[in-house]
DNA sequence: CTGACTTTGACTTTCTCTGACCTTAACGCT
DNA sequence: AGCGTTAAGGTCAGAGAAAGTCAAAGTCAG
């Protein structure tokens, strides 16, 4: 077995034990596992991504730690779905219809819109080189949706 | 569990229960949580900063003292006011401390923190060149929470 | 054989803790 | 009042503790 599919299994079982959210200190899963500390980021970044309804957070330093949680898969099907149907690139046009259309099949709120719109906006995007806010854009949409269906 | 965090914990509990306003004393308080005392220094100065709304004044000598204060301002004035505090650059430290303080000051809803912190983050921008991110941070957390503004 | 996925380790960045040394204030004594 | 003593708090740099990055090398299915 791949020392990747271990790391995975590791995480996957905490998050199932302890009600999507797991919390590791890098170092020690590591050794524990036998492989080296950076093999864990790799995990992270490969197997536990937004569009796979992870989101990520960590902190150096002495008793620093890495947080992966899951969304709920309950009611954000629709969800998921859209962040999937979203490439590596999105335009302000498709986001902005997407937002419509999840504000009016009520599957997120007004002022979310408004907040994920204003974070896709040029104006909030100007120092972002041209060719590359779309790909911002898509992260931003990503990350912002799923973090607005995470309730940890 | 870290000592910093165990100092600020106390801190807080302190500024909850006395109206926002806490006055302690450097050595004792050192003492009775085992640390150094330039450990309450170092937590001072890293999570109870202007820039996250705290007044913190002393004095050295016989009977001196540390106090914090938490500033309180209505929503309005405190959010344009962090508008206006943020620059052409905003790394994502400074702008999770500003997001906490706008939550303890229930200036800001968690939802939208938490919207928010997810553009802010590494993950969101990595396709930001490194030393343009804080740029983008700083457009993005001005419009955010402008936009969050208008609408609420 | 090739391209996608894995593994590794050297190097970087961020955050925390500690102690040695510095500055300021109050008190008491002459 | 002036001065020494003692009782605070302040500063800073260095060590330590974690996590992040990245590119080079390895593996393996097709």
């Amino acid at each position: 077995m791949r020392m990747s599919d271990l790391v995975a299994r590791y995480i996957l079982e905490m998050l199932d034990e302890q009600n999507g959210s797991a919390e590791i200190k890098r170092n020690e899963l590591a050794e524990d596992l036998g492989c080296v500390p950076s093999q864990i980021n790799y995990v992270i970044t490969s197997r536990f991504t937004p569009e796979q309804g992870y989101i990520v957070e960590s902190r150096r330093g002495g008793g620093g730690y890495i947080r992966i949680s899951r969304v709920k898969m309950d009611r954000t099907t629709a969800v998921m779905h859209i962040i999937n149907s979203v490439g590596n690139t999105l335009d302000k046009a498709a986001a902005e219809a997407m937002l419509n259309n999840m504000l009016s099949g009520e599957i997120i709120e007004l002022s979310t819109a408004k907040l994920i719109a204003a974070a896709l906006s040029d104006r909030a995007l100007k120092s972002v080189e041209q060719d590359k806010r779309d790909m911002v854009r898509a992260d931003l949409f990503k990350n912002m949706l799923l973090a607005s269906y995470t309730n940890t």
